[in-house]
DNA sequence: TCTATTAACGGAAACGTTTGAAATACTTGG
DNA sequence: CCAAGTATTTCAAACGTTTCCGTTAATAGA
């Protein structure tokens, strides 16, 4: 590898000038830079991240804390394309990204933010389903910039989807669709699920449409077992809801098995709606109704508040962007 | 950050010492390393990563270059799965991964390998879908640790799916449920597809099944709408075939919906059969008759390959290891 | 012409490690 | 009790940068 010290040589200055030239800072001739910037580039010269990194405390890295309690990790599609769209951002703007979790080292068991530390990353986003780990706490306390996404802490920025709005227009649709006998079977609780519920619930009542509890499940996100069973048991009370919200669109498709098992049809016998908008919901005939979450510009507003968090510390506030989705019309609620 | 040094005065013995004592080293004395072990880790110490790459060119950082042509990145289950069981693998064995790609540093584009370079990772692992890009040959030819997935090259060790087998099997099955008239829609042209269309053509000739041309169609993988079209147009033929090969899971999707617009129903009318294993096949009713790819076995497998290499070039020589996979029979097929 | 100012560049320390060689301290056998 | 050997520890250089500060050269003002 070539270093600073090489080009210096060749040019015959110290090495001090071809890093101030290299870097573009004023005091050096434009002669000189020009020249040095030259055979930099013909000698293939390339900055050795870790020196600089250790004079600099820089790296350029952004970590990246990712867990959902299944372990899916990337299956994940919800944070597989914020992922892609943060690394696509973080990338354009010359920064890496690496995983971050607790692990190992040298026999030693390390927390995530001691694995931050240890890796020296400018900033850590969080995305997770759970974030009420003692993990999650040390990072959020720490002194690394943090961008979190779905889930809001004081003091931190956050990049959160519109769950609440979006689950009022679902509900909003489907009430013009004619339907007031709604079941809602939700995720786990969190702060996505709350947003949700409270969307829910602020559109029922300004619709005047009841609640009932009984109609009011929580299960799992991302788990078409556990919704096939929910479903399955809604399917089984003497009275029956006209529409069903599943929790999301891969839990949908368990709720959508469960209804054609008990030989019911979507949206002839009853209707569905689903949340996320993930591929798969509109491949499915007929289409899922459901809630697109908009995953390019969560994760690119993740990545851009991120590193603007980073590099001006003081002239960045903390505070929560709400991304906005878009409702997808498929075919699986019937307009009565 | 507390450094060897602040250890070394604490203890009133030199940094190299304490470096020695924290690394193993044999010449330090038995009550001095431990002394030295117990106070580094009363003072919360962690090695400076920058420090030690600098100084020993071991970052303990793995590259993943990961590209796929449709930028679906992440969101291509196959690929996420791998990779998730590769960082866990990585991880267990204390190196944690990051993203690599061609960018721009400094104003001045930066190939891939350069990229490798620049952050010094000790090894890659390359899972694309496209391997004849002037990318991944300059990361081929370079001198960094290289393990490739599905894809062989010369002196290079690869982890690769049994698709030849796996095809052998799938088709093996159709046959004894009686099936003759098999139509095969295959992915682009790549290692995997010529594999698995070798697999295909072994079988249906060992079982004296004649294979017509005008059933067998390349499309693309992954893609539910040209799969769609595809399967559109085997079914406006004068005769169509009883059994179609999709180029994969997720672009079945696709050709089920062809055969559901085309007023046909599977498995009683047309049967059809899959490849990956991914999780929404098991969801649809009937559940796909598939081919699972051992997603966990091929992460893990590539991580220990390429750390084996890092870590004890000579002993390791480049070899190529085959995954098996698994056969599951859905219900997609039917008995004739 | 002389001094003050500025522009351009170099010296050198520092970041936190690792490591071979040198130095010191301990054993042990004769 | 000494020499030779071994066990333990320290020195110091090195990895490739960045950056503060000092130095020289050039320019301008008087």
């Amino acid at each position: 590898m070539v270093s600073l010290k090489d080009i210096s040589v060749r040019c015959g200055v110290s090495v001090a000038t071809v890093s101030k030239a290299l870097n573009g800072h004023k005091d050096v001739s434009e002669a000189t830079r020009e020249k040095l910037v030259r055979t930099a580039r013909e000698m293939g010269y390339f900055p050795n991240a870790q020196a600089r990194a250790l004079k600099t405390n820089r790296t350029f890295n952004l970590g990246v804390m990712f867990l959902d309690e299944a372990g899916r990790g990337l299956t994940h599609e919800f944070f597989a394309k914020v992922l892609n769209s943060f690394k696509t951002e973080a990338e354009r703007a010359g920064y890496d990204i690496t995983f971050i979790s607790n692990k190992d080292i040298g026999g030693r068991r390390m927390s995530t933010y001691e694995h931050c530390k240890y890796r020296s990353v400018d900033g850590i986003v969080i995305a997770c389903t759970d974030f009420t780990t003692p993990d999650v706490f040390e990072v959020i306390n720490g002194d690394i910039p943090v961008v979190t996404i779905d889930h809001i802490f004081d003091c931190r920025t956050a990049v959160v989807s519109n769950n609440e709005s979006g689950m009022e227009k679902l509900l909003n649709y489907v009430a013009d669709c004619g339907h007031t006998k709604i079941a809602y079977i939700q995720g786990k609780r969190s702060a996505v699920a709350e947003k949700r519920l409270a969307g829910f619930w602020k559109a029922c009542t300004a619709r005047g449409i009841e609640i009932r509890p009984d109609w009011l499940l929580t299960g799992d996100y991302c788990n078409p077992d556990n919704t096939y069973q929910l479903t399955k048991k809604l399917l089984k009370n003497k009275e029956i809801p006209t529409c069903i919200f599943m929790p999301d669109d891969y839990a949908a498709i368990g709720g959508l098995n469960a209804i054609k098992d008990a030989g019911l049809s979507v949206p002839e016998d009853i209707s569905a709606v689903g949340y996320d908008g993930i591929a798969y919901s509109q491949l499915l005939s007929p289409k899922l109704t459901t809630y697109s979450q908009d995953t390019p510009t969560i994760g690119a507003t993740a990545a851009k508040q991120l590193i603007s968090l980073i590099e001006n510390p003081r002239s960045t506030f903390t505070e929560v962007i709400t991304v906005d989705g878009q409702f997808l019309e498929g075919g699986s609620v019937k307009k009565l």
